[in-house]
RNA sequence: GUGGGAUUAGCUCAGUUGGUUAGAGUGCCAGAUUGUGGCUCUGGAGGUCGUGGGUUCGAUUCCCAUAUCCCACCCCA
């Protein structure tokens, strides 16, 4: 019989890496509500065609990267391969286009792409993300950007640039599409086979292309940020403008296109050099036309997607102080008939809040002396007869190797205390 | 989807120019005269040498296939 191992592109997540993903969630919710935003829980997968709508039927994702499969229904279902499609349908089923605007959200998920496996790219991931329904104006761009900012830095995060750009509105793309093929045209036949197909359904990706074919054609290509319409282009003045304001440094990169379909006006993403090729932590942007798409009323929204896995590696490669599991308090050994008692006490400890363990393995009591050391307690004691009868224990401090003699009730005020200022 | 590297104990890795019962360090369990940990010493458990074929008297070692992991391309978080 083989071995069952977790399939490929997935991974378990252990102790004591869980205590750095708790405490990056941690923050992210908090940061998250200090700007307003309310967590949202979605379902894991949803019906084939809200992607396919939703997502774009052209991208990559869709066509080649959907774990899709039909249900005992028969209906085609597909694992959620990012967040935003499900939440505007959820925004839309829930009637929150009537909630006070803005409506903004925030979640925690897992998404699942099937890709080849690389650094920092798994086929089951990670991603926090916010997405704000309802306005249209260049603050919230700014907004969001600055939680991000808040977010890092509280995390401790550096070295991460910005890189911003606007992909324009239906309008001046349509334009601008007909421009670049018109520059594009007598070049044609140097572009990569990709690209060459890409030229008649979506120009814009050619922009993105890395083959070394492309790249010089692309470099004197016009771009899309020259060529904006009067009203875009305020909107992407006004959101550098408001980033100024809140003095966070920005690179305008005018490569940036983004993978989704949806995205219309700013676009941005959060670079890092650290984690391999795939040094994007966070992408994000406008989407002013993905409501309308899903099948509800024109409602302008934008939102971000970070990933996970990929920020805990940047915070490693940084050497960021993470926080390690927390450190259990006191260890109860058990002696001889004794255990009932040290067990009783060990319960009442734990209904103070206080992080106690005693033996559960009938362990001599070198070796339950042993585990406690292992396994850094703060401080132990023994229970025996002695301890019963007198009332009294000699709590251990493991650090200083010192004992002192207390009453039960003083032990407990103490370890309390001393968790408290542990938090 | 294309290409390169890897796979031997829970972990990090030696090794056999093809030859009986495959090693180290670390970790785990136990003990060093039965009321006290981190040092030391002793012992123990733990591997069908990724899986399936082939060559051979004999394969963990050579060949082929396959799986998984790592890395790059593409794309993305």
């Amino acid at each position: 019989m083989s071995k069952i191992s977790a399939p490929k592109g997935t991974r378990d997540i252990l102790p004591p890496e869980t205590a750095a993903w708790q405490h990056a969630e941690k923050v992210f919710a908090d940061v998250c509500s200090r700007y307003g935003y309310q967590e949202i829980r979605i379902p894991t997968f949803e019906q084939t065609e809200l992607f396919q709508r939703g997502v774009g039927d052209t991208t990559d994702v869709v066509q080649k990267e959907m774990y899709t499969f039909d249900d005992k229904g028969g209906r085609s279902m597909t694992l959620r391969p990012e967040g935003t499609a499900g939440v505007v349908r959820s925004y839309l089923e829930n009637g929150m286009a009537s909630l006070p605007s803005p409506v903004r959200l925030f979640y925690n998920i897992t998404a699942f792409r099937y890709e080849k496996m690389q650094k920092g790219r798994y086929r089951e991931f990670h991603q926090f993300g916010c997405e704000v329904f309802g306005s249209e104006g260049p603050i919230v761009d700014a907004e969001l950007v600055s939680l991000l900012d808040l977010y890092f830095r509280e995390l401790g995060l550096k070295e991460t640039s910005l890189r911003i750009n606007s992909i324009g509105c239906p309008v001046c793309r349509a334009e601008y599409n007909q421009k670049l093929k018109d520059y594009l045209a007598p070049h044609l036949d140097a572009l990569c086979e990709t690209c060459q197909s890409r030229y008649d359904r979506n120009p814009l990706r050619i922009i993105d292309c890395k083959e070394t074919s492309c790249k010089p054609i692309v470099r004197e290509a016009p771009a899309l940020l020259d060529n904006l319409c009067p009203e875009c282009q305020t909107h992407f003045d006004g959101f550098c403008k408001h980033l100024e304001e809140l003095e966070i440094n920005y690179t305008i990169d005018k490569g940036i296109v983004r993978g989704l379909d949806y995205y219309t006006r700013t676009v941005f993403e959060f670079v890092s050099e650290h984690v391999g090729t795939q040094g994007t932590i966070c992408g994000g942007g406008r989407y002013d036309g993905l409501v309308e798409q899903v099948g509800g009323q024109p409602t302008p929204g934008i939102g971000f997607a970070l990933g996970v896995e990929r920020l805990l590696m940047e915070l490693e490669q940084q050497q960021a102080a993470m926080p390690g599991p927390a450190r259990p308090s006191i260890y109860i050994a058990a002696l001889g008939d004794a255990g009932d008692q040290a067990r009783k006490w060990t319960w009442k400890l734990r209904s103070l809040g206080i992080r106690a363990e005693t033996d559960l393995m009938g362990r001599s009591l070198k070796a339950q002396m042993k585990y406690a050391g292992k396994q850094s307690f703060r401080f132990s004691t023994v229970i025996g007869d002695d301890e019963i009868t007198a009332g009294k224990i000699r709590l251990k401090d493991m650090n200083e190797h010192s004992e002192s003699e207390v009453s039960f009730e003083q032990a407990e005020a103490l370890l309390a205390d001393h968790q408290k200022q542990q938090g």
